[in-house]
DNA sequence: ATAGAACGTTCTATTTAAAGAACGAATTGT
DNA sequence: ACAATTCGTTCTTTAAATAGAACGTTCTAT
């Protein structure tokens, strides 16, 4: 669908190595690999090689599929970035999604099937999350879980919130809560 | 240890293939690569492109980097693996991941520091976890949160079970070390 | 100031990934 | 039975990714 975009890449690699203060001469040595190539793929030109990406990945200590992912499928609707990390093979299905959402956006998500649930836990920042009625405002570490067959919010304030959310699509049918999830925190 | 992504990525994409029923030259033809290179990736040679690689996933239905991560192969810390997807950077830490268990695993893991909890929600197949008084049998779709201060168990049965683990460390305890593209824990 | 080092970019040279054709083997249809 | 596909592998060719050297620039130190 999309192609991961090069553009996008080279920023994200050069951000990853400026967080770390590192020179893109450092980087390129301690990485193993020439600094000419860096160079090029900071600037958004080229098409890496694995062992490249892999090298670059495990110097800058990032998760080898964030070094792509993150960026490439940004469904970027208005702040609120969507990567899906893993999809069940059972029933109900699950899908496990990587969320983040840029400081001071809202957004309204569409009912799923019946019986749908979503649940969320936070990993940064601070989200207003769930549906009508079961609206929870939640800060690191916190969890939540709510029906999703409904509209639902989510909602940051003046900071970014990144979160794990898993929606399972029960059977319309027993749509019922499988499971009361301890839910304290 | 540094990459054995190369050779096992080979015996990954023809595992996913089968699975789907597509033959080389099918799969080669549908993601727009030369069949030649997908028999050479297939054979643990070569280092391919990230274009080869963004297409084979984009056909294959696989997350970008649960191709190069191995999931069913090669079997971390006694049939448990543990991939890092993030980290928070608030307090309390949070820590996500992504935790894959062999069928008939039992794994009692060590606790962490005071007032840590774990937070885990089932993408595929059973498993049985928690500390001691909090053990739950979860299915797909299905959450637990539980201390980990204290010893805590995994435990699967006939079946492969996935899920996504957050690990909350309050009291200011500091996160794990640091990882490269693999993982164990 | 000025020598020296480190920075990032841009050359050139080499390696090699990827495409395409050709191959024998296995499978299908008539 | 024998074409005609289709399979996966292995050639050759070509395009491009990588390494390494050279460059102008910007810091640092004496």
């Amino acid at each position: 669908m999309d192609k991961p975009s090069l553009a996008l890449l080279g920023r994200h690699l050069q951000q990853l190595r400026l967080q770390q203060g590192l020179s893109l001469s450092q980087l390129a040595a301690d990485a193993g690999i020439a600094k000419s190539n860096l160079s090029r793929l900071e600037q958004g030109q080229g098409n890496p090689t694995l062992d490249t990406l892999w090298r670059l990945s495990l110097q800058l200590q990032v998760p080898f599929g964030n070094l792509i992912t993150p960026l490439s499928s940004a469904v970027g609707d208005a702040g609120v970035q969507v990567r899906l990390l893993d999809q069940g093979t059972d029933q109900p299905a699950v899908d496990a999604y990587w969320l983040s959402c840029a400081p001071y956006t809202s957004r309204l998500s569409e009912p799923h099937a019946p019986g749908t649930l979503e649940q969320i836990t936070l990993i940064s920042g601070e989200l207003l999350v769930g549906s009508a009625g079961q609206q929870r405002h939640l800060t690191a570490g916190e969890s939540h879980q709510f029906a999703a067959d409904q509209p639902h919010l989510y909602q940051t304030g003046e900071r970014w919130a990144t979160a794990v959310l898993t929606i399972v699509y029960h059977k319309a049918a027993n749509a019922v809560a499988v499971q009361g999830g301890i839910d304290e925190t």
